[in-house]
Formats: C-alpha cells, structure tokens, sequence
DNA sequence: ACCATCATTGATACTAAGTATCATTATTAA
DNA sequence: TTAATAATGATACTTAGTATCAATGATGGT
C-alpha cells in the first residue's frame, strides 16, 4: 500500500482534465518538468529543459494550471514572475513565504489577513474584492546557517 | 498665504535632488507630466505624452521617482504593472486600495499587518525581512454608483 | 476501424515593460 | 571658461508573455 495514491505529475494532468482540457504529450511533458522542481521557476527556464516543446505550449499549460489552482505565480522582491507548485490540497487562495536565500517557498497557512484588512478597508470605506500578498524572507534553514 | 508650499512637481524634483541627481529639462518634463496624473499610469502611457523625451529618460526618471519613495510602483489585478504617486508625506513603506472599477487608489494608512505576518511566521519559523500588499476593491464613489 | 470535429501544437511574429550601450549634449564646480 | 561628470536619446536587446495560423492529434459517434 503507497501513501500517495497519484504522483505529482497525475494531479497536474488530472488539474488540466477536470478543465475540461487534454492529455496529451506535451503536456504530460510539462508537467512532469514541474513535478521535478522542489522551488519556483521562471517559465523561461521550464521551457529550457523541455527541448522539442514550444513555447507557446508551455506557456498554456502553464496558464491553465495557474488558473486551476494547482501552480501558482509568484512575485520575487526584485519584481520577477516565478512559478510555485502548491501544496497539495492547497489551490485555494493562499500566500507564500518565499525565502530570498534558498528560494524554497511555504504556504503560508492560517492567514486571516482577510479580517483584518476588513476592518482597515471599513474605516477608508472601501470596498474589499481581492487582495494580493506575498512574503519574504528566510526560511528556518537558512536564518540557521547564517545567524553568527 | 498659500498652504502648498511646493508644488508636486517641484517635491518630485526635490526627491531626485535628495538622492544627488540634477534637475534637468527633461526630467523636469517628466515629473511634470506625473503630477498632473491624479491616478496610476502605465510607463509607456507616460512616455507617449511626452514627445521628444526619449522613452530609456522616462523609465530611468520613474526608477529614481521610485527609489527615492516619491512613487510607487503598483501591480493590478491583471498583471499589469502601474505607477502611482505617493500621498503626500507618505514615502516609507505603505500599501495602497486600488479601485479595480475607476483606476482610483488611496495609499492604505494604519495598516500594522507586521504583527499579524510575525505571528504567522514565527509559527513557520521562518525570518520575515519584508511583504508586498495589493488591495482591490471599489472605492467609495464607485461602490456606490453600482449599488443596486 | 473510420471519419468528422474540434483541441492542441509549434513556428513565427508581436507586445509590454523594461535594461544596456554609447556617442552626443548639458550641468556643475573649479 | 573650461574640464569633469552626469544625463540624454537612439538603438538594440531582454524577459515574459500573447496572437495567429497552418498542420497535427485526440475524441466521440457510427
């Protein structure tokens, strides 16, 4: 008996499937690509390692995953789009903590920023629909290794 | 007895002095440009009013405005990124509401969110060294007008 | 298994938002 | 007023995509 019952790469394709969209080789190719990365990438260099693939393919899969919750785009302190994986049974809105050093990102869970912003936004008598938040960093790692 | 001193052009010019750079004519037409702007401007938009301003002047005038905190660069909803003038004395770190319906944004005061993200962080072990907020929403007029 | 339909692909060109280079021009300080 | 230095604008390049479109591939019905 194996604990997970669906590699990374099947989630994604399954993603892509309840969208209403195919399995096909290029696309079990791309997101086999992102399976293997432990951190986010730039789409760049996804397409980089996926030689026989255009572009404009990984840039759709890459699209319809974002949009499918499944991978996520995030924003680097030095303004470059990256792309994060996320956690499993994790799509919902969610914000990273991205560690500027190591570049290996979290989810940033139990995060009920929404109330306060609320609150903040009453007081401006603005009306809330969405909001964007990224969080940088170290992670535990590596505030350890540097901490002297 | 006026109660603006300065006018918004001139704090531009000031901010660049600040930091050692010169005023010059066409930088002076730049910031000109940008003060008359009473919400956030794409770069080419502004470059497009200025005619005979070379576009690599316009994006170097905005890197410095930024820099020096006079700007802001803002990111909407879409992806797309925008520039934004600061409230006036409001030059360290803030957030802004952006209206997503009239292009309106009202920098977001009193927002002590660090406390709230080293909370979380502290849960996560993880050393927060700074965040990056977008809130949109309807602003108070446009909120307004849609009520139905 | 076959075919029609419709989605997907990859090549290519284009756009947006900049940055880099560099010869020319403008500002400033002595 | 002149030398040093900063700024400019033209141009080319980069990054992160999107649009177009002919060719190919997947799917559902028979």
């Amino acid at each position: 008996m194996r604990s997970r019952s669906y590699s990374i790469a099947e989630q994604l394709i399954e993603a892509l499937e309840e969208q209403g969209y195919r399995d096909t080789g290029p696309r079990r190719r791309v997101v086999e690509a992102i399976a293997r990365k432990n951190r986010h990438f730039t789409a760049e260099a996804l397409w980089e390692e996926l030689p026989g693939i255009g572009r404009a393919t990984v840039y759709r899969a890459l699209k319809l995953l974002v949009q499918s919750g499944a991978l996520c785009r995030v924003m680097l302190e030095d303004g470059n789009r990256h792309y994060q994986l996320s956690e499993p049974g994790h799509r919902g809105h969610h914000h990273h903590l991205l560690c500027v050093h190591c570049g290996e990102s979290e989810d940033l869970r139990g995060c009920d920023i929404e109330k306060q912003l609320h609150s903040v936004a009453t007081a401006h008598r603005f009306q809330i629909t969405g909001h964007w938040l990224e969080v940088y960093g170290q992670c535990r790692k590596c505030a350890a290794g540097r901490a002297s």
